[in-house]
DNA sequence: TTTTGATAGTTAGCATACGAAATAAAAATG
DNA sequence: CATTTTTATTTCGTATGCTAACTATCAAAA
């Protein structure tokens, strides 16, 4: 028995790397990440959301998401808009692009998930997601 | 209920961010990051190890592996000398600061991994490896 | 009202991670 | 034994992710 199998850091490391490889494949016609595409279903939830609510649900920090950010809206996915109540904040709204995309990247995404989880039974899906978010916290 | 919570690949990815998070802190202390560590027990069950072998066994690219074991020789963790046999491949060594350490840094593992765990009943502690286990395939 | 503090977002620096290309040495082929 | 192929490692470019420092704005207290 390989050491490494026993640490939890290992184990969860090399599952989401190889996770986040078959997501990449997939999205690359589309010109995304797997995290930029996490980014434009959540927009694709509430636009005109601020970066700072959609880091919180994303836990992902406001200094990572910025350059998320800035790269879809180099590629045309997204637009940033200065809010009038708040000149500190940002709303986010998808482009055209992005209202076209959003669709198929759905079904992308939900296909990515089962082919990934089709190793498991459906009781065993259940419990690994609930392990998983426990380790959230 | 969040649909980013029926993505596995959001689930793995923030399960991952918390457990390397706690590494990170507890490792702090060293000046090793959490790969660093991963890098340093791994290569304590096996001195004279090659970069690429090490790179299979913790499923590390080397270009990523590259980088790693420069920064853990500038640390002076880690030694590389050139192999007679194969000129082209490296032999990597702890250095006696490496050797020195390496108890104490398995402690902490073992103790960081028990922290994390210790949500998860030892039935589902189990489970949870396992199901990473066939998600790494 | 001015100071003071909190909040939103960006930027810079460091450490993973990958793919692709470059380099060097060894092995295999003719 | 020269040429080709394979193997080991490094380098480069791009994308996360964190911390810390900085700007701008808002809000509350003195």
């Amino acid at each position: 028995m390989n050491e490494l199998d026993d640490c939890i850091l290992f184990l969860l490391a090399k599952a989401y790397q190889r996770v986040y490889g078959n997501f990449k494949k997939r999205l690359q016609p589309y010109g995304l990440t797997p995290v930029q595409h996490l980014v434009l279903l959540s927009l694709s939830l509430d636009e005109g959301i601020s970066p700072g609510e959609l880091g919180r649900r994303l836990i992902l920090d406001n200094a990572t998401l910025s350059g998320i950010l800035d790269r879809l809206v180099d590629s045309e996915w997204i637009v940033k808009q200065s809010s009038n109540e708040d000149k500190r904040s940002l709303k986010l709204y998808l482009t055209e692009k992005g209202r076209d995309g959003i669709e198929v990247l759905k079904r992308e995404s939900d296909d990515a998930n089962s082919r990934v989880l089709d190793i498991l039974g459906m009781e065993e899906r259940i419990l690994l997601k609930r392990f998983l978010k426990d380790l959230q916290q």
